[in-house]
DNA sequence: TTAGGGTTAG
């Protein structure tokens, strides 16, 4: 973020929209510094739309939690400024206060959707359907973002069937689904296990004509593999026009269910990008299956490829470097270059800051009964 | 114009 900025005021003066789409950026990764350096650029050099800009601003002093600065873009607006609101709400929201966003709802002079919207998901964002469902009955601007929102919240919320019941409902009054709703639609159906239902969304899904649609596919592939339909689950895979990380993780956690070890390592092979669950779940299935010198193999390249183990990848990991440290005194004279991986895997963690990622004492108490006491503190 | 909805992987 930082040299984007350099770079770009160093070659030519930076345009609106690059400059909106930094600060959004400094706003969703918390960029303090960052969003005040454009803040500063924004004074300089003045922008076409002021009421843009402080709005811009206002969400990134929010979601960098600084409220006397976004105290001060407030006092800028010339009186109540509903789009301004609307972000004091979803903020508050995001940070769990719930009464503050009811109060800012109820001191608003005029609402509109999307407020509506947001003390409805925000109440079953946090597991209240109740209250959430009082400000869902009484939206009066229902469109497909408030419906979706509360099938989505109901399945979030384990209410799969009402979730379907309430699909019903939005398709009664008219209102056409989209791929946002059919991805929380085909969820409900996965976890309700019916499979049947699954087939007619799928139907009315090809209607509407969301089956290119990568996330929809992605849900569906899911929902045949807890089904049990592999080879449905494969079809979709094979017939997928376009296909993300998400794709090809659940066809390679398919093989790895499957134990098919070699089958799985070649879709892993095969992905053109990974992420932490693709790692995750290949070296956990060498770990579990013995494998545990190519488990610690992986896991030193999943390293070094910039990638941060999350608690159950380095449960794995541990597990099987104990079963190697086990080993290792016996195996030494024969191969000593057997254990240099896991030393040099515990070497780049420290170098790149690698965190004991949370739920770290779950992870140190797996080490401890693994480990004798003394080989720990000699890990750690 | 902005602000509100999400799923899919371990």
């Amino acid at each position: 973020m930082r040299d984007a900025l350099k770079s770009r005021s160093a070659v030519n003066p930076i345009t609106n929209l690059a400059r909106f789409s930094l600060l959004k950026e400094c706003a969703r990764q918390g960029l303090i510094t960052q969003g005040g350096v454009l803040h500063g650029h924004f004074i300089k050099v003045g922008t076409s739309s002021k009421a843009y800009n402080a709005i811009q601003l206002l969400i990134m002093y929010l979601k960098c939690q600084r409220s006397a600065d976004a105290d001060q873009i407030l006092k800028g607006f010339n009186g109540f400024n509903l789009v301004a609101h609307n972000c004091l709400i979803a903020a508050s929201v995001e940070r769990g206060n719930l009464d503050e966003a009811r109060r800012l709802f109820d001191e608003m002079p005029e609402r509109n959707e999307v407020s509506w919207t947001a003390l409805a998901s925000g109440f079953l964002k946090y597991g209240r359907v109740e209250e959430s469902m009082w400000y869902f009955e009484r939206n009066p601007f229902h469109n497909v973002v408030s419906w979706t929102a509360a099938v989505s919240g109901f399945v979030q919320n384990g209410l799969n069937y009402k979730a379907m019941k309430l699909f019903l409902d939005m398709f009664r009054c008219g209102v056409r689904p989209n791929d946002v709703t059919f991805t929380s639609v085909v969820r409900a159906c996965a976890e309700l296990g019916a499979f049947e239902l699954g087939m007619s969304v799928l139907s009315l899904i090809l209607k509407v004509g969301f089956e290119h649609n990568i996330s929809v596919s992605n849900s569906f592939i899911t929902f045949s593999l807890r089904l049990g339909k592999v080879d449905l689950a494969r079809r979709i895979f094979h017939r997928m026009e376009v296909r993300d990380v998400i794709s090809w993780t659940a066809i390679l956690d398919m093989y790895v269910e499957m134990g098919d070890l070699t089958e799985a390592r070649r879709v892993f092979d095969e992905m053109p990008t990974r992420n932490t669950v693709s790692w995750s779940a290949m070296i956990a299935r060498y770990s579990q299956s013995g494998y545990t010198e190519e488990a610690v193999k992986l896991f030193y390249r999943m390293i070094q490829d910039g990638f941060s183990p999350n608690t159950s990848c380095l449960a794995s990991v541990i597990s099987a470097m104990a079963c190697l440290e086990a080993l290792h005194a016996g195996m030494n004279i024969h191969a000593p270059g057997r254990w240099s991986d896991v030393m040099n895997t515990r070497k780049l963690m420290k170098e790149k800051g690698v965190k004991k990622s949370g739920g770290c004492s779950w992870v140190e108490s797996h080490l401890t009964q693994a480990l004798p006491k003394k080989q720990w503190k000699d890990l750690a």
